[in-house]
DNA sequence: CGTAAATGTTTTTTT
DNA sequence: AACATTTACG
């Protein structure tokens, strides 16, 4: 009972319990169909229009149901269906559905379409990310493992400065085990629901021994500081979930149904958790499509959507395989692209719009050509009366959409930009937001760190370590050893004074979060206040300009956030939860009038009429490092995800040559390219330069043992190097590292040469690194 | 303690 | 090439 109507959302009506055991299968069936006549008629309409699986989808009735959903075969359209079936048929009352989707983007469009169909307010339903309703829950339910409700929430690069710190503590060179690899194993492990002793257990080599040792450390110092990274969020609520039964009850009794979007892209964890609270009832609907899983570098783990059947021997399966999106010609071509990955249920997507026009390759000669390229196109489509928003541009990494922005912006082509620079990761809104947190919590260390001196106040690394030490050792939060620095050991007067001046700001500050002030005017105090908008505008730079905007962007937010939602009494803490789990992913607009400019990544989920796919090179596209790591089944669906993004049209670029790293880089044309049949393509452009010498013989590169890639790409780099050129097998020797050899070429003029001192593997620059050929 | 220069790192993708 | 972090010096 206690605590029992703290799991209440905090927008919603009533408190859950209140719902949970009314469940009631709906008035008698009558052939799947409710027999109240208007609820009859708004049940026949959610199904008009549907075709034959996608209505059996939604109509399923309790129990494991996995929809397996090619690209474009209306995914979103069945699941906001069957939440709003479930809802019509009193199948499920709103309180009760737990809707997981990827991106808060994805979560906010279906609340909305869910919410329109339905004719009334959402408000009670849980649609959000698994992060999301981790954070929500653990909101209330982290008190159970020593946090308190007001724990921070760090994100990546917080958690990387972190493991830094806990690496330095440890003595490790950084130069060896870099933080950021280090962090990514920590998070790996924690995607795979290992603690820091399940680690500790199965380590092997003296890097995974470092890892160990620093996860160990990492942990002590997130409690410590009443903190929780990303993969926390996720891990720590399974840790409840399993620690306390009647926790798991509850929530399993609440979420009476479970749908989950993306099921192809869930981690362990996740899994795990959708075991813990779906487990009883079986109410479980993934959708999902196993060629669409990108995202295993972050933990996801196919095997969930591959396994379900065996998790769940008496799942209902739908397959939907008719695509509603696309021309055959780019179905066809992605089916043949995804046909060369082994593992994958069969599915084969067919549409009946009719064949369209070939998928156009071009080859150009750099990346500035290749921009040139795309504008003259979407100039050319602008005149035949296309909208700039039915246009989008893919690429594999951020960075490539610099060159296109230029040329967009020099013919004064509207576009808009998805992911990159994100807004809540430009310095000064962090720094903004790490005031807020430290308001929140006290014992947060590194935000601390980050808004001590900044602006300058004279509080510099010396002092702030002592401070920190301080406050290790004597076991209370920074805050506290900041309020009394002259308890600091150590501290120069100077710094005292600073310190005494910064923290009677601070308390000032923190009297009006317990007054509940609105967080418009709160942030708006803070800035002022702490001086930091006056530093700003001292100066006088435009850059500094664009920090200040940035800022009345945020207060912007914040006044927003005061206008939505109720006033509660913990009004900061979920500020901070809801700015914390946002990107801006979710800012994309799609009726202004601009061409759409993204990752392969960010695509996913999205259609666009017209679509152009540029960077189709080895090294870049499959990525280099994917081809070192063997992933290279995971670019190709990546691959596939881009192209079946496209409706009518389909181009894919290549550049013979292009900056890669400050350097010239000369790259063949990706793999990829050639998995797609030839009669399905229009090869434009030069045809010259293919690594085979069969320019003229259009997509003849078939796709052969790797070795013959390999050593083609060695090929190309060792034109581009000149005389000093190194092959597979080379013995070299180095001024500084001693005798190598060479176990990889790579575009660009970069080897990779093995160590026999250390038996280190190190990517060098052939060109400028002191290296010569030996024997 | 702060600034400026030098040095090193980064570029995969993101909740 | 761009950015972050470390180092040298005032």
């Amino acid at each position: 009972m206690r605590g029992a109507s703290n799991i209440a959302p905090h927008n919603a009506p009533e408190p859950l319990h209140l719902l949970t055991r009314r469940g009631r299968r709906g008035p008698a069936y009558h052939g799947g169909v409710p027999s109240e006549a208007p609820a009859d008629q708004r049940v026949a309409d959610l199904l008009e229009g549907l075709n034959e699986p996608q209505r059996a989808a939604v109509v399923a009735g309790d129990g494991p149901l996995l929809i397996l959903a090619g690209a474009g075969s209306g995914k979103t359209r069945v699941l906001t269906h069957r939440i709003a079936y479930l809802v019509h048929t009193q199948r499920a009352r709103a309180g009760e559905l737990l809707a997981i989707t990827f991106t808060n983007k994805a979560a906010a469009e279906m609340r909305d379409r869910v919410g329109m169909l339905l004719g009334h307010s959402t408000r009670a339903m849980w649609v959000m990310t698994f992060h999301s309703a981790c954070a929500r829950m653990l909101r209330v339910e982290a008190p159970r493992l020593g946090y308190t409700r007001q724990f921070t929430i760090y994100d990546a690069s917080d958690s990387r400065r972190l493991v830094k710190r806990c690496l330095d503590q440890l003595d490790v060179d950084p130069k060896r085990f870099t933080p950021g690899s280090v962090a990514h194993q920590i998070s790996d492990a924690k995607n795979k629901l290992r603690s820091a002793d399940d680690y500790a257990r199965m380590v092997g080599g003296h890097f995974e021994q470092t890892v160990a040792d620093a996860y160990k450390l990492y942990e002590r110092e997130l409690v410590r500081m009443n903190a929780m990274d990303f993969d926390d969020l996720l891990f720590r609520m399974v840790n409840v979930l399993e620690l306390f039964p009647e926790v798991r009850a509850r929530y399993a009794a609440t979420f009476r149904h479970v749908l989950v979007d993306e099921y192809q892209d869930t981690n362990h964890a996740q899994y795990r958790l959708l075991q813990l609270i779906a487990g009883d009832h079986k109410n479980l609907a993934v959708v999902g499509d196993d060629a669409q899983s990108i995202y295993s570098f972050r933990g996801a783990d196919i095997r969930n959507i591959l396994d379900f059947q065996d998790d769940f021997p008496d799942a209902t399966v739908v397959k939907l395989e008719q695509n509603y999106r696309s021309t055959q010609t780019i179905l066809s071509a992605s089916n043949a692209l995804i046909a060369h990955n082994r593992a994958q249920m069969h599915k084969t997507l067919w549409t009946d719009q009719g064949e369209g026009d070939p998928v156009v390759v071009r080859e150009l000669e750099d990346e500035h050509a290749e921009a040139r390229y795309v504008l003259g196109e979407v100039q050319r489509l602008v005149d035949e009366g296309v909208s700039l928003a039915e246009i989008a541009c893919f690429y594999r990494t951020n960075a490539q959409s610099r060159v296109l922005e230029d040329a967009l912006v020099r013919a004064e082509v509207p576009y808009q930009v998805i992911g990159g620079t994100k807004f809540y990761e430009r310095a000064e809104v962090k720094d903004a937001i790490s005031y807020l947190t430290l308001l929140a919590n006290p014992a947060d260390a590194i935000s601390f760190t980050r808004v001590a001196n900044s602006p300058k106040r004279g509080i510099g690394q010396t002092s702030l370590s002592r401070v920190l030490a301080h406050a290790e050792n004597t076991g209370i939060t920074v805050w506290e050893a900041a309020d009394d620095p002259a308890g600091v050991p150590g501290l120069a007067t100077a710094a005292i004074r600073s310190l005494t001046r910064f923290m009677s700001t601070m308390n000032d500050l923190r009297e009006r979060v317990a007054d509940d002030v609105p967080m418009g005017d709160l942030l708006e105090a803070v800035l002022s206040e702490t001086g930091y908008l006056d530093a700003l505008e001292a100066e006088r730079t435009i850059e500094a300009q664009g920090r200040i905007e940035n800022l009345g962007e945020l207060v912007a937010v914040a006044r927003e956030f005061d206008a939505a939602a109720p006033p509660e009494q913990d009004r900061l803490d979920v500020f901070l939860q809801q700015t914390a789990l946002q990107s801006d992913t979710d800012d994309r607009k799609d009726d202004a009038g601009m061409v759409t400019l993204m990752t392969l990544h960010n695509a996913k989920g999205l259609e666009y009429p017209i679509v152009y796919m540029i960077g189709c090179e080895e090294g870049v596209f499959p990525h280099s490092r994917s081809i070192d790591e063997g992933t290279l089944e995971e670019e190709r669906r990546l691959c596939y995800v881009g192209m079946t993004r496209a409706m009518r049209s389909l181009t894919m670029t290549h550049a013979r040559q292009r900056n890669v790293f400050g350097s010239r880089a000369y790259g063949l044309p990706s793999r990829f390219l050639a998995e797609i049949p030839p009669d399905l393509v229009d090869r434009q452009g030069a045809l010259t330069g293919y690594a085979n010498g069969a320019g003229a013989d259009r997509g003849s590169i078939r796709p052969r043992a790797m070795a013959s890639w390999a050593s083609m790409r060695a090929d190309a780099a060792a034109a581009a190097t000149d005389e000093k050129s190194f092959r597979l097998g080379d013995d070299v020797l180095h001024a500084a590292f001693g005798e190598g050899v060479v176990t990889g070429v790579e575009p660009g003029g970069v080897v990779v040469i093995r160590f026999a001192r250390d038996g280190s593997e190190r990517k060098l620059m052939a060109e400028y690194a002191p290296i010569s050929k030996r024997g």
